[in-house]
DNA sequence: GTTATAGTTGACGTTAACGTAAAGGATAAG
DNA sequence: CTTATCCTTTACGTTAACGTCAACTATAAC
């Protein structure tokens, strides 16, 4: 009925995935307890990864970057799970998003403006090395 | 000697400086605590802050807000007040400035992720809504 | 001067986000 | 089948970044 491709999509294994993210299967695992994802396992209970839970998994390590706490990420991957057959819900979930997304945009100010103290730190600095080695 | 304006320039309480930021007195004082400022005090030993300190602060949340820890924080603003008659010291604060300007770079590209993400699973949500309202 | 309000320095408490170690089960290699 | 290397859960430890008193001092308003 779904669109089931065949079954041999890439999977990782909890070491493998945290070795190319550059963290620790501990994370990995931590993540999963705050409930921002729920990897398949294998007959013996061990946690397989594909591409989808991998990506998921560089959202919430993005949201980081930007101070965003696990509790925040989670409300962001919340809404990607909302129930798509409440209309209130969705249209909740809408609002939510477009509240992120005008966040984002002000990060995006805030960004150039801590380049630009980074600038003029940096314009300081080669202008009293000029004078220096001159 | 040097371009001593007039002697008043704005200045603030904590309490005043905390309210404008929207943190805590108590934050500003354990940013103090770390090294990260030192304003001046008066007569009876109370902080004072001028429109640089103000400055200062405003750097230190803008960092957070990306995710920057204090001690990095602490290091990008230590170039600042480097060694200015050290060549070797200033030249070391440049590298090091390079260094923190190409890490915003890569952050703006992963901004740009981010918002796509939270673009994708709104287009989700709108096309859901449209299946079901129409 | 008195009183209210705000500021000061400790010092201990709290929370998020993991780290680390123990005790045991699963899987791949030989 | 054995052995080495992973994986599992459980549980306690740690650190950064503050919060929250307490006891005291400064400043502003009256």
């Amino acid at each position: 009925m779904s669109k089931q491709k065949n079954d041999e999509e890439k999977t990782y294994s909890i070491s493998e995935l945290a070795s190319q993210l550059e963290i620790s299967p501990r994370t990995i695992r931590f993540y999963e307890e705050k409930g921002l994802m729920s990897p398949n396992r294998t007959p013996g209970n061990q946690r397989i990864y594909t591409r989808k839970d991998r990506g998921r998994l560089k959202l919430i390590l993005r949201g980081k970057r930007f101070g965003f706490s696990l509790d925040e990420i989670a409300e962001m991957i919340g809404i990607s799970e909302a129930d798509m057959n409440e209309i209130d819900q969705i249209e909740k979930s809408l609002h939510y998003g477009e509240k992120k997304l005008g966040e984002i945009r002000r990060r995006r100010e805030e960004l150039d403006l801590l380049e630009q103290d980074l600038l003029e730190i940096r314009d300081k600095l080669l202008k009293r090395l000029h004078t220096l080695t001159e």
